[in-house]
DNA sequence: AGATATCTTGAATGAACATTCAAAAATAAA
DNA sequence: TTTATTTTTGAATGTTCATTCAAGATATCT
């Protein structure tokens, strides 16, 4: 035996950085293979094929993510100010113009969930896992009696994703700020009713 | 002087489709020229290149729209009517699996408004179009006093793009009709508060 | 009818694409 | 140290891509 001499997460993560700036079509093999050091054989051995390659980032990407976003809320002492620290992160990605810092699990979803089955079903998953953490958020939210209103922890948790992928979308065509800021805010006041 | 033999509309129409079912940057010329029954030459002739036809592809998409949506709210009695018909023909949209009632601009503004200046201007310009005409419809609302809170009809129009974009997208992430209705619902109750 | 201008045709072009593969290098097992 | 196994290399492959262009067709103007 002989294990692969390139660090995968490193590979993974400029692979990631790559998807996100073109999108997955545009993103060629070249790129790739500039991105990651990787010549071409070396990504086939490894990933199997493009795609291959895009569903592993994908995995390493909501991992990393997953793992700030608890850091997130763990770094706050309520999931109440995790919550509000949380969209203040995501308010400055949106207002960034780096597209590093867009969410590579949502490009994927406009670009390929409809055509690619396989890749529908990671990122549904991966979705389902968001939304559980959201869904223990307002639980822990509930418990200490600062939600109004009578929803579920899930419906909150589903409003406050779709919020944020609108979010996302909504600052690509219109860029300022503060509308951002403001439009963020509203949606943790709806969402916490 | 000779005009073009082709039906402009239906030929931009035609692209609009190719374009939703596959995405910009998926759609070749091939596939432009089958869905259109245009030759390349006849294509470059009238639309410059590929961007030129999805520009143009776009403004009559955003027409379309555009006199769809009018329709809706004045074939309702009120604004109140309206807006909840409109909701209605979106959650319909979202839970069809046909790629082709998708929305041509959200897909555009997610595939390449960050990477091309012209496209996300006429998208940019595009989403403030619709944001001023559902302005007008919470201006209308208010004067009939169906709105209770105080979040000028600019803020909620912009809170309610935000979540006709993101239920777009949760919906491709996770197909449960119910809850799709579920969250438009709440999107209605939110916007209107 | 003839001249002119413009559109249509569809094959040709060269670039860029994802993928393959055989040789070389490197590791681990014997 | 030898052998077996796996990875790395990077040029080669054949396909598909957006675009061009010269020849032919057609409408409008004089």
């Amino acid at each position: 035996m002989r294990s692969a001499e390139f660090d995968r997460e490193r590979v993974l993560r400029a692979a990631m950085n790559a998807f996100m700036e073109k999108g997955y079509n545009k993103t060629s093999m070249q790129d790739l293979k500039s991105a990651t050091g990787l010549h071409p054989g070396s990504i086939y051995c490894a990933f199997e094929n493009k795609k291959g390659l895009l569903l592993a980032a994908l995995e390493q990407y909501n991992q990393d993510r997953t793992a700030e976003l608890k850091s997130i809320f763990t770094q706050q002492g309520s999931a109440q100010s995790g919550l509000k620290a949380y969209l203040d992160s995501i308010v400055l990605e949106c207002i960034s113009n780096d597209p590093t810092q867009a969410c590579l699990s949502q490009k994927a979803i406009n670009e390929i969930a409809q055509q690619d089955d396989e890749a529908q079903q990671v990122l549904s998953n991966q979705c389902k896992l968001w939304q559980s953490f959201m869904c223990d958020v307002f639980t822990e939210m509930a418990l200490h009696n600062v939600l109004t209103g009578e929803r579920s922890p899930k419906q909150r948790a589903q409003s406050l994703i779709v919020g944020i992928y609108g979010l996302r979308t909504f600052s690509q065509a219109q860029k300022d700020p503060q509308v951002i800021a403001d439009i963020a805010n509203q949606l943790l006041i709806d969402v916490c009713r």
